[in-house]
Order: C-alpha cells, then sequence, then structure tokens
RNA sequence: GGCGCCGUGCCCAAGUGGUAAGGGAGAGGUCUGCAAAACCUUUAUGCAGCGGUUCGAUUCCGCUCGGCGCCUCCA
C-alpha cells in the first residue's frame, strides 16, 4: 500500500507524489508568540512530529518550516501591555513554545521569524502590484484584491458573491471590497515598522505564510499544514496570494488540516479561559502518556480534552510498561531484533492511510495481548517473549513513543541489585513458609514503589 | 443566513458495500500460600432517526434531529 494523505482542496485521500523524488517539502502555520502554549497549539505540533518519523520510515528527505508571527496587533498591545519591547515579548513566548517542544520530545523543525524575512514579503507584495492583483489605498496601506483572483475559495469552498451577501464584515472605506484584505499596514505612531515603497509600516497578516513559505520551500512545494480553524481565511488568502503573485499554481500541492482540541464540548481557547497549558498538563502525567493520548485520535478529528481522559491513558501505558518491563526479565536476556511480520503489516498499513495513529496503536495493543499471552503461558519460551516485546517497542517506537527500560527512573539508593537481594530474601522466607516475612518484604518494597508479581517461573518486579 | 465536519457499546476510539479493531471501566472464571499482574469468558444482530439505491448498507444518496468548527483574532 502506498501512502496516502487526506487532501482538504481536494476533498478526498491521494496518493502522496512528491514533487522530486525521495523529499518531501512541509510548511506549516506556526502561532504569534503572545502567551503560554496550551494543548491546542501543541496538537498540530505533535500529529506532524509523528507525520515527519512516519514519512523518513518510508524514506523520504523531510524539510519543514514553520514560522513565529513575532509581530502583528496582538504582539504590539501585548507588548505595550506589559510596557515591554515587541522583540523582547516575541521572544520570550517563542523560546518558551520551543521549551514545550523539546518537553513533548518534538524533533525540532526550521523555525523562521516575518521580522528577519521582511525583504521576501515585499518582494511577494511588490510582484502582487506588478500584476495588478493588489492597490495601495491612500493612507499607504496595501491591500489584496479579492475580485481580482477568480479562484479565491477554492480551499475553503466559499464563493465571494455568496461571502458579500451574508457578510457584516465593517465597511472599510479604503477598501474597495470588503473581501480585500491587508498585504502591508501603513506605520501607525508607536508601532514598529520597515521601510518600503509604498512608505513605512510593517506586513499584514497573510502575505507572511506566503512568502516565507515560497521563500524556503520554493514554488509549488508539496505539503502545506495548518489548524482547520485556519482554513479560512487565513489559507485561502495564502492561497491567492501565493498564486496570484507568481502565476505558480498550485501554491501548494497537498493542504492538511488538523482538527482542534476541545474542553468541555467547545474549542480550547484563551477568550472561554478552557485551556490548559502543556506545563500544567506534564506537571501531572509524562510526556508519553500525553503522546499516546493525542495519537490514540485521528489527527483530523475533533478530540475533547478531559483530565480523565489522560488517566485513562495513564493506566493503558502502564500496561504497555509494565509488560515490557516483565518480558525483560523472562527473556533471559534472548536478544531479538526482528517484527511480528503480521502486525508489521498491519501497523504499516495504518500508518500508511493518511497517518492513522489511532488504528496503529490499536496494531500495537494487538501485539502486547500476544506478548501478555507468552508471558502469562505455563512454558513461557524466552524467545518469544522476546519477539514480541521488540515488536511492542519498534512498533510504538515509530510513534516517537519510547518505553525505556525501568533503571532508566531509579531513585536515589533503590538500586537494582539491592532490589534483588531483597527478592533473594524473600524467596528464602517463602521457602521456609514464613509468609509473614515474605509479604512485610513485599509491602515494604511497595511503599518504595517496587511492585513484585510471582509467576511460577519466579518473582518479577516493576518500579510504579 | 452561508460553507464544512461529525453523531459507533457504560466512557474513549478505529473501520469496511457482505455482516463491527483497540483502549478505559464493569461482571464471572483461571493461576496464586495470599496479593498483584496477566490470561479466558462476558457488555453493540448493532453503528442518531426515517426513507431510497443495492442480492446485501453502519459504510453510498436524500431528508430530519443533535453536536461542533469557520465566516471577527485563533493551532
Amino acid at each position: 500500500m502506498s501512502l496516502t494523505i487526506y487532501n482538504t482542496l481536494t476533498h478526498d485521500k491521494e496518493v502522496f507524489e512528491p514533487r522530486e523524488p525521495g523529499k518531501v517539502g512541509i510548511y506549516a502555520c506556526g502561532l504569534t508568540p503572545q502567551g503560554p502554549a496550551h494543548l491546542g497549539h501543541m496538537r498540530g505540533a505533535l500529529a506532524f512530529d509523528v507525520i515527519r518519523r512516519w514519512f523518513k520510515y518510508r524514506g523520504y528527505d523531510v524539510t519543514m518550516v514553520q514560522n513565529f508571527t513575532d509581530v502583528d496587533d496582538k504582539i504590539i498591545r501585548k507588548a505595550a501591555e506589559e510596557g515591554i519591547g515587541t522583540v523582547e515579548l516575541a521572544t520570550r513566548y517563542s523560546n518558551n513554545y520551543l521549551a514545550d517542544w523539546n518537553s513533548l520530545g518534538i524533533t525540532p523543525v526550521e523555525f523562521v521569524k516575518v521580522t528577519e524575512n521582511i525583504p521576501a514579503i515585499l518582494q511577494l507584495i511588490a510582484q502582487l502590484l506588478e500584476r495588478e492583483h493588489a492597490y495601495v489605498a491612500e493612507n499607504g496601506d496595501v491591500y489584496f484584491s479579492v475580485r481580482t483572483f477568480p479562484d479565491y475559495g477554492k480551499l475553503s469552498r466559499r464563493r465571494s458573491d455568496e461571502m458579500e451577501s451574508g457578510a457584516r464584515i465593517e465597511i472599510d472605506p479604503l477598501k474597495r471590497d470588503p473581501l480585500d484584505f491587508a498585504l502591508w499596514k501603513a506605520e501607525r505612531p508607536g508601532e514598529p515598522s520597515w521601510p518600503s515603497p509604498w512608505g513605512p509600516g510593517r506586513p499584514g497578516w497573510h502575505i507572511e505564510c506566503s512568502a516565507l513559505a515560497q521563500k524556503f520551500l520554493g514554488l509549488s512545494f508539496d505539503i502545506h499544514a495548518g489548524g482547520i480553524d485556519l482554513l479560512f481565511p487565513h489559507h485561502e488568502n495564502e492561497i491567492a496570494q501565493g498564486e496570484a503573485g507568481t502565476g505558480c499554481v498550485p501554491f501548494a500541492r497537498v493542504w492538511m488540516h488538523w482538527g482542534s482540541v476541545n474542553a468541555g464540548g467547545e474549542k480550547m481557547s484563551k477568550s472561554l479561559g478552557n485551556f490548559f497549558t502543556i506545563k500544567e498538563i506534564l506537571a501531572e502525567y509524562p510526556a508519553q502518556v500525553l503522546r499516546l493520548y493525542l495519537l490514540s485520535t485521528h489527527y483530523r478529528a475533533p478530540i475533547d480534552y478531559a483530565p480523565e481522559r489522560l488517566a485513562e491513558t495513564a493506566r493503558s501505558y502502564d500496561r504497555l510498561r509494565k509488560a515490557l518491563s516483565t518480558a525483560d526479565q523472562m527473556s533471559n536476556g534472548a536478544v531479538v531484533d526482528t517484527v511480528s511480520p503480521l502486525h508489521l503489516a498491519k501497523f504499516e498499513d495504518s500508518m500508511d492511510d493518511d497517518f492513522n495513529s489511532a488504528a496503529a496503536l490499536g496494531v500495537v495493543f494487538e501485539a502486547l495481548s500476544e506478548l501478555n499471552k507468552e508471558i502469562a503461558s505455563p512454558t513461557p519460551a524466552p524467545a518469544e517473549i522476546a519477539f514480541y516485546s521488540s515488536t511492542v517497542r519498534k512498533l510504538i517506537g515509530s510513534l516517537g513513543i519510547e518505553l525505556t527500560s525501568q533503571e532508566a527512573s531509579a531513585p536515589d539508593g533503590l538500586t537494582d541489585a539491592l532490589i534483588e537481594h531483597a527478592l533473594a530474601w524473600r524467596k528464602l522466607a517463602r521457602e521456609s513458609k514464613n509468609y509473614g516475612l515474605s509479604d512485610r518484604i513485599r509491602d515494604d518494597l511497595k511503599s518504595l514503589g517496587i511492585i513484585l508479581e510471582d509467576r511460577p517461573q519466579g518473582t518479577t518486579w516493576q518500579r510504579s
């Protein structure tokens, strides 16, 4: 089965065909760094971390670019409120965001800032003016003329005439048409600005993504990604700017959109106050659990976040962890580097089908079930145990979820050797039927976070 | 009002024109000195409702009801 991707532009799943064989270029809309990131901001980052891993797994050389819109109305306002410069504010929250990526184990991409790429933006605006898709208003603003671009609406499937009738867009006398949008905003007192042929000012909201994507990935690049809430008008405008400005169609070959993160049935957002920051969540649960949770729903579907959901995921994650820990102790050092072909094939098919991580995780748990059956068998075969634990590890590992061996998290003083000694003492106690003592040892270890499990073949243990 | 998405067991969540993955929770059982874990069995003749197409639909089409997103800043 070949890699298939749902393309919002065609409303259909398509076999992925890169512009250049073996290479894939991805542009994703980043964010406006003006506050701490919440789960909603991280969903796309995580989804595309996994998508990039899968492209690499399939042999692609991946380039992914994401922007920081580090100058815009909100940043200017927020910086003024806090009495600091816009650069300082944007830098603080960009770094904050990158730290969140790091704590979730998301591989960094090529981050680009608007303020460091003003020339590319000016150039695209100039091209749009040259081609008469834009005009300069009397105050120095530059607007895109939607009427000059007949394809406008092809991504979001809206027709301009319909929108106009029902629209409640405020009438801006500077615009020739209510649908027109700003490419360049003329300087206002106290705001950052850059010189331009149309007078000093700063970029409008949508132009940066068109300019940056084309600058760093070229014309007609492979994939453009973003949250579904950016579909209109942002992405629609990007297409208009990119295609009208260069004459090169399509601006991007495939459009991918991830679903929103909701809380209490409504989109998580700052204004509603129903958001959870990454730091809050990671204070309660390990990053692996959060990854597992987010990946258990397909990236395009909306996901409703609730702390109970994470608690459930934590339980299933523990099952995974415990089984692998037990397997390590029962495989007698048998090293197996292979993966169950049956499970691998199902897993790959799932991921090839529009990166269906939810279905792929289902396969992981099926393999886990095989592993547990072998562990529970009256005559467990170390080689079989190693075979299935390797399968589980490799499959889920390809989604960026590492099930580390337990010694990695050993607390101070409780070395594996010490625990092994305690197990030996307990074994002696049990052999002499001194159950009071053996239970005492088990309880004491439990209070230290060590869980014992007696099996016919001996006792295994793990850190809880 | 316009555009789009969605409605699967107690909860979460995949999925297919031919009879429903997986996870969490619950119930019974096996193993065990006990415990824990695991294993086995069990919880949808059913996939919002009503029509239609079809030999056959949860899967395609239409309508109805319900939820959500976007149309204003948004990941």
